[in-house]
DNA sequence: GATGAATCTGCAATCGATTGCAGAATAAAA
DNA sequence: TTTTATTCTGCAATCGATTGCAGATTCATC
C-alpha cells in the first residue's frame, strides 16, 4: 500500500536500459534514439515519475527556489506583493519560499540562514525598519547570491531595490488638496522615526511651499511612537476656529476613523473638509463617503523586484550586473472624500 | 571576491580530518573526542557553515518543507491563516512553501506536482471550491504524504480536515438577531453552488424554524452565479412593505454596502433595520455603525491544521494515524449594526 | 568481410551529507 | 612488552540525478 515514488533507476530498471540513458531521454537529448526515448517517456509516466527536485539541485549547483522575507504575511500590501512576485517567478518554473520576521530582528536572522542552507538561487526582502544591523545580508553578498530590497529604503548597500515614491506619492495627494481649493490643511503624521512616513512627510510640505499655502509645525498631528486615533484627531480638529479645510493622512485607517469621528458631529465631507488617505485598502472605495487614497501598486511591486532579480541572475552569468534602483510612481485615487469641484 | 559557500569537506581539510568526523562532531556525536568536537564547531562556525539542505535531505529520505496550497495568498483569510501555519511550523523547524492556485484547476494540479517533486514531508490544502477531479491529491495519499484540507469541506477522502462550523456560525448570528427582536429577516446569499454560503443558509433556516420565526423563500436574495451588490440588495429591501427588520448577509463586503446604501436614503441602523456580516474583516469594526459579524478565527486555523499535521507524522511513525475532523467553532462579535437592545 | 564513420548507450565520478563497519590509536591489564 | 579492551577516526557506499568519456552497436562503403 505505502509506496515510494519512483526514480529514474525504477525507470531504467523496467526499460531494460541504465539511468545515464533515461536522465538523458527524460531530457529530451538527442543522443538518445528517438525509439528508446518514448519508450522511457511512456514508462515514466505510467509510473507517475516525478523528479527528485532536491537530487537535481544538489548536482547541479543552484536550485529554483527564491526566497521572499517579510515583516509579516498577513498584511495585505505584503500578501499583495507577494502575489505579485509569485506570478512572476512561477511562470520562470521558479517556486517561492516566504519567511516572516514577525517583529523579530533575531528571527529576520535565522530567516536569511534559513535560506542559504536551502542554497535559494536569490532573495527579496523587505527588512524591518528597526533592524539596524544588516550583517546578515551581508552574507548574502558575500555568496553572489541575487538580492532585492522591496518597499524599504534607508539602506546603503550595493544591492537593487524597488522603491515607493513616497515622496511624489504625498505630492500628488497635496497638489489635489490645494487644487480642491483647500488653504488650511492638518497633516496626520504616523509615528515619528519611521522613514516613510517622514518621506511623505516631505513630499506634502514641499508641495504647500511650492503653491505657496502657509503651513506651520501646529497643523502637524501627531503622537510620539504611535498613530493618533481618529476620535483624537477629530477633538483636536474641532478646537481649531476657523475649521480646517483638508486634511492629509499618512494612512488609510486614521482618514477612516477620523471620518467617522467627524460625520458624528455633523461635519461635511468633503463639503467642508476634505480627506485624503493613503494605500488604496480595500476598505476605502466601500465606505461613505469613499475614501480618496494613494494606490502603491503593491502587486506590480512584487512583479517588478520579481524581474529584476531574474534579471539580475542572468546578468550575473556574463558579469553585467550593476545594482539599480526603481521608484514605481504611486498613483492618486480620487474619490468623493475629496470632491468639491472638477479638477 | 565570489564565494562559494563551505561545505564539511572544506572544514575537514582545515581540521586536518575526514568529513565522516566533520558530520558526527556537528551532529555531537559522542563518537567523536570531546577536544576533535570543540575544534571542528570552531572551524565550522569561522567559516561560516550553513548545512547544504538539499544534499542533507536527499540522503535523509526526507525533507522538512511542508507545502501549502492555497486559492490565493492575497485573501486576508488565506494569508492569515498562513501566518497561523507558519508560525507554529516554523517552531518545529519546518518551512513552508506556499503555492496559490489562482482560480486555475489546472494550475492546482502542477502545484501538488510542484511539492511532489519537492519530496515535500506534507501538505496543508485548502482546494478550490469548483475543482471536481481530486486525483492529484490521491497521489498525495498514494505516497503516504500526510495531506490536511482546511476550510473547504465537501470533500470524500480519508484525510484530516479544520473545518469551520459554518453551520454554527450562521446560526449564532440568527440566534442574535432574533434576540435582537428581529421578525423578519433576509437572507442576503452569495453564489448559488457554493457548499460553504449553503451551509450558513441551513444554519440560518433552521435556527428561524427552531425559533418559530415564519421565514419563506422570497426573503432569500440572491443572484444566480456571484454576489448580489448592496445598492440592488438595497432596492429589493426597499420595496418590501412593510420593510424586514434584519437582514443576515454570508459576506462582510455585502453587509457593508448594503449599510452604506441603505444609510443614504436614510434607513435607520440598526433601529429599522438590523445587519450581520459573516467573516469579520478588518473594515468591520472601522465603519459607521460597526458591523456585527462572525469571527472564523482564521489564524487559529492555520495553527491547528499545521498542529494536526504534526502530529499525523508523529502518528505515521507508529502506524497509529486515523484521519480526523475538527470543526473550528466561530464567535458572533456583536457591535452596533444590530445592537437594539442588551441581550 | 573488413574498414571507417556515425549513432547510441553505459561506466563511473560528482554534488554534500550520512552512517555501518573495519581498522587505527590509545589506554588498561597481564 | 604483549595482549585485550576501549575509544576514536576513516573508508566507502548511499541518497537521486547529471555528464564526460569510452566503448558498443549499427550502418554504409569499399
Amino acid at each position: 500500500m505505502s509506496q515510494k515514488q519512483a526514480t529514474i533507476h525504477d525507470i531504467a530498471k523496467k526499460a531494460g536500459v541504465s539511468s545515464s540513458t533515461v536522465s538523458r531521454a527524460l531530457q529530451d537529448n538527442p543522443l538518445i534514439n528517438s525509439k528508446t526515448r518514448e519508450r522511457i517517456q511512456l514508462i515514466a509516466e505510467k509510473l507517475n515519475y516525478q523528479p527528485n527536485v532536491l537530487a537535481h539541485n544538489l548536482r547541479k549547483g543552484r536550485s529554483h527556489m527564491v526566497g521572499v522575507l517579510v515583516p509579516r504575511i498577513d498584511h495585505h500590501f505584503f500578501s499583495s506583493v507577494i502575489g505579485g512576485i509569485e506570478k512572476v517567478l512561477n511562470e520562470q518554473g521558479y517556486n517561492v519560499l516566504i519567511l516572516q520576521a514577525l517583529d523579530s530582528v533575531s528571527k529576520e536572522v535565522i530567516n536569511v540562514q534559513s535560506l542559504l542552507e536551502h542554497r535559494i538561487a536569490g532573495v527579496l526582502a523587505c527588512p524591518m525598519a528597526l533592524s539596524q544591523d544588516y550583517n546578515h545580508y551581508k552574507l548574502l553578498v558575500k555568496y553572489d547570491i541575487p538580492l532585492i530590497f522591496f518597499d524599504n529604503t534607508h539602506i546603503n548597500m550595493p544591492v537593487s531595490m524597488v522603491l515607493n515614491d513616497d515622496y511624489k506619492g504625498a505630492a500628488l495627494a497635496a497638489e489635489h488638496l490645494i487644487n480642491q481649493g483647500c488653504r488650511k490643511i492638518i497633516f496626520l503624521a504616523g509615528p515619528r522615526n519611521n522613514y516613510i512616513y517622514q518621506r511623505r512627510f516631505e513630499g506634502f510640505r514641499d508641495t504647500l511651499k511650492k503653491r505657496n499655502i502657509p503651513f506651520s509645525d501646529d497643523q502637524i498631528f501627531q503622537n510620539e511612537s504611535d498613530f493618533l486615533s481618529g476620535k483624537d484627531a477629530a477633538n483636536r480638529i474641532l478646537a481649531r476656529m476657523p475649521l480646517p479645510d483638508g486634511v492629509f493622512s499618512v494612512t488609510d485607517h486614521q482618514a477612516i476613523q477620523l471620518i467617522q469621528a467627524l460625520k458624528i458631529v455633523g461635519v461635511k465631507i468633503p463639503q467642508q473638509i476634505a480627506i485624503t488617505g493613503f494605500s488604496n485598502a480595500e476598505i476605502t472605495s466601500i465606505i461613505d463617503p469613499p475614501l480618496t487614497t494613494i494606490d502603491q501598486h503593491s502587486r506590480e511591486m512584487g512583479a517588478v523586484a520579481a524581474k529584476m532579480l531574474l534579471e539580475e541572475l542572468e546578468q550575473r552569468k556574463n558579469n553585467t550586473f550593476i545594482p539599480k534602483k526603481i521608484y514605481l510612481t504611486p498613483e492618486l485615487i480620487i474619490r468623493q472624500s475629496t470632491l468639491r469641484r472638477n479638477e
